[in-house]
DNA sequence: CGGACCATCGGGGTCGACCCTGATCCTCCC
DNA sequence: GGGAGGATCAGGGTCGACCCCGATGGTCCG
């Protein structure tokens, strides 16, 4: 018999971690060993820098930035995510697996699927709820025009990002260098460049994409 | 000592259920006896009429038609409920309270929390949890404004209406009069009047109007 | 008829949105 | 050390958004 999967489990819902846990020790008697919990972000890192896991159960909604963060910050080479969250909404999924999560399961997952779910991560394969199976390929299938208005985000630095954020929902100039605290002058050189990536031509049309994408 | 609070719990994700169940046995020992647990609204109903429980939690969100549904089919004049549910979203807490639930808590309460709203909603009392306390009474209090808002909708003329969508459509003013056939400057004339008696100060502001009010 | 209301248009003005050119500073990297 | 790219800002300009004042013609109504 192989070793246990070592794996620790990140969710902002202290009931929902114990039931997991529960879980995993029922159904999963030798074959998956919790090592940790965490509840936020900075929780989560802390806990995989010092077990170096086999998997980690990761929320996608958590405070301090989101399963995307832990895995951004949580670089391990070892260590394999998999998403676990009550969303099936694309931008979630997408986002999570773009983000280098290896399976996405909901949470109406029971025990026993959730330890094979666990398991077949662990061996490096990818896992998906069946709901979401069929949403994924899709998804893939149609990169051909997601990918040309990601790749158009993409090129935006993170300061375009954030005056496009707030152009977007109805802040006027003013307000925006206000809010971050540069002139007038500097965001108009920023929007300037927002409008000219994105192919667009006007604030009104900026807040259509937006709306769109739910960038909002 | 009084007699315990008998409760029932309904979620569709098992592990939630089990963990939530464990965190009244833990921290509402002798306070809180569970009697039952349901998966689906059909369940649900039928433990209810089963068990005739003084409280049910509810989980929102649920396979077979989401807890109201629960509430409408589950008649039964001694059983309170209270929704425990991750969404804090406007619509989610307004209907519920429509509904007829007694309280809303978001599952980011923690067990000890949670026996005592158990508590209280079995004693008549309302329960709320902190962030959605201000929120429901803003909702009541906006009763008043969304009535006078209507009426305002009310004052505006046919023409200045069309007007009014299009501008909320993002058209510019040159658009607009060419797609109703007059001039720039009756358009604007129509627009000053749109702004002054809805009360708005520009078309941005008049995007979200419409929008909040689905006139688009 | 005369007043109220609506739709239509104009002149003329302020201010915001957006563009072009050009500049400084900083960091990263070859 | 120099080049690339990102963030910051300025000057100067066009055009659209919005306002104030004023005007004409039409309808409905007392």
């Amino acid at each position: 018999m192989t070793s246990p999967v070592r794996v620790v489990v990140v969710d902002d819902h202290a009931m929902f971690r114990r039931g997991v846990i529960a879980e995993l020790e029922a159904a999963g008697a030798g074959e998956v060993e919790v090592l940790a919990q965490a509840a936020d972000v900075d929780e989560a890192v802390t806990a995989v820098a010092a077990h170096r896991p086999d998997v980690v159960l990761l929320d996608v909604h958590l405070p301090g930035g989101g399963g995307v963060e832990v895995m951004r910050r949580g670089q391990s080479p070892e260590t394999r995510y998999l998403a676990l969250s009550v969303s099936d909404a694309a931008e979630d999924v997408i986002g999570t697996i773009r983000g280098g999560a290896r399976g996405y399961v909901t949470k109406t997952i029971t025990g026993p699927e959730l330890v094979s779910a666990i398991r077949r991560v662990a061996d490096g394969d990818a896992v998906f709820s069946p709901r979401l199976a069929g949403f994924v390929l899709d998804a893939f299938a149609g990169s051909i025009e997601v990918a040309a208005v990601d790749e158009d985000l993409d090129r935006l630095t993170e300061r375009e990002r954030e005056v496009m954020r707030l152009i977007a929902r109805g802040y006027a100039y003013k307000e925006v260098a206000k809010e971050l605290f540069i002139s007038i002058k500097t965001v108009e050189t920023h929007m300037s460049s927002v409008l000219r990536k994105l192919q667009l031509s006007s604030r009104h049309e900026l807040s259509r994409w937006a709306s769109d994408r739910r960038l909002l």
